[in-house]
DNA sequence: CGTGGCCCCTGTGGGC
DNA sequence: TGCCCACAGGGGCCAC
């Protein structure tokens, strides 16, 4: 569901009801959407086969017992940091949302408006409540010990892509000769950009995402790199795009949906010379573009 | 090694 | 109305 703007978003939402909050408990419905430290896999998502073990894990895991002083994001993915108030002991909570995942915080007595699909509950002082929610699964939960080790895991992403500039960009795609549009999905490249923010900065960029991503010029890949940037701050203001079913953390939709340039617009009129937009799969994506802006 | 293909899962909307 | 297929803001794993 959510690249970089709708996870800032959500991060934002999500700060003020729950930093300095105490995490009095937790409930793991379902424990295949949490890796602990020391898990075999030592992936992120649950394993798809073999029934290893069931995962023993804590209730510190889900930052009980300490008090939320920080939410960060790199890219798509959010770590909310727990403190306790006995010395420098720190959690970190990964989030990852996929697609579908949304991240639900509760004031006292209030009610989810929807309640399948409820993963993870995890209880704040004073009666409020942070709810995971994610009705595919393909998201799910990671506990860290400390900061150093969310730096570590953080350390195999790309740059974030709000800040990536054209160097930056160009040095990272290196000579690789895969089409421009998987390397910008590639979240190990830049981290934040998904499928809709990678179509419309490709079309505001004049470049075609089948493009070799090594072929790019320096000029393409500081327009790219600008029109990534430009493109992902105006979504963010915008509120994120609410296409399906995107809310931030408190609820509230987000309007970038009418931004969108190309995005789900195949066969539709280019904004910009009156041509037939072409939609193609690419990278098991499907793909918008203008044949005659994007070259 | 880099890369493409397939799979994980549930819900929804369009075509018949 | 109902059924079935295609597709959906993502990413891990495994053959080539």
């Amino acid at each position: 569901m959510p690249e970089l703007p709708e996870v800032e978003r959500i991060r934002q939402s999500l700060s003020p009801g729950l930093i300095g909050k105490r995490v009095v408990g937790a409930t793991l419905h379902r424990r295949d959407v949490l890796v602990v430290p020391g898990d075999p896999a030592g992936g992120f998502s649950r394993q798809r086969s073999g029934e290893s073990k069931p995962r023993r894990y804590e209730a510190r895991h889900l930052l009980v017992g300490t008090t939320v002083v920080d939410v960060q994001r790199l890219g798509k993915e959010l770590a909310i940091v727990g403190e306790t108030e006995s010395g420098p002991g720190r959690s970190v909570l990964l989030v990852r949302l996929g697609m579908t995942g949304q991240l639900v915080l509760l004031g006292p007595g209030a009610r989810a408006s929807k309640r399948d699909h409820i993963h993870a509950t995890l209880r704040l002082e004073g009666g409020g409540r942070l709810l995971f929610r994610d009705p595919r699964r393909f998201g799910g939960l990671r506990a860290f010990e400390n900061l150093e080790s969310l730096r570590e895991h953080w350390s195999g992403l790309g740059p974030d892509a709000l800040g990536v500039t054209g160097p930056v960009l160009r040095k990272r795609l290196g000579g690789s000769a895969r089409a421009i549009k998987a390397a910008l999905l590639d979240q190990r490249v830049i981290a934040g950009v998904g499928n809709i923010y990678a179509d419309e900065a490709l079309f505001e960029s004049g470049i075609a995402p089948g493009r070799a991503a090594g072929s790019l010029s320096e000029g393409e890949a500081s327009k790219l790199a600008s029109a990534i940037r430009a493109i992902l701050a105006r979504a963010i203001e915008a509120g994120g795009s609410s296409i399906r079913d995107y809310l931030d953390a408190g609820g509230v939709a987000g309007m970038a949906q009418t931004l969108h340039r190309v995005y789900g617009r195949g066969g539709l009129a280019c904004q910009r010379c009156g041509g037939e937009l072409a939609q193609i799969l690419l990278a098991q994506r499907t793909t918008v573009f203008c044949p005659a802006c994007q070259r």
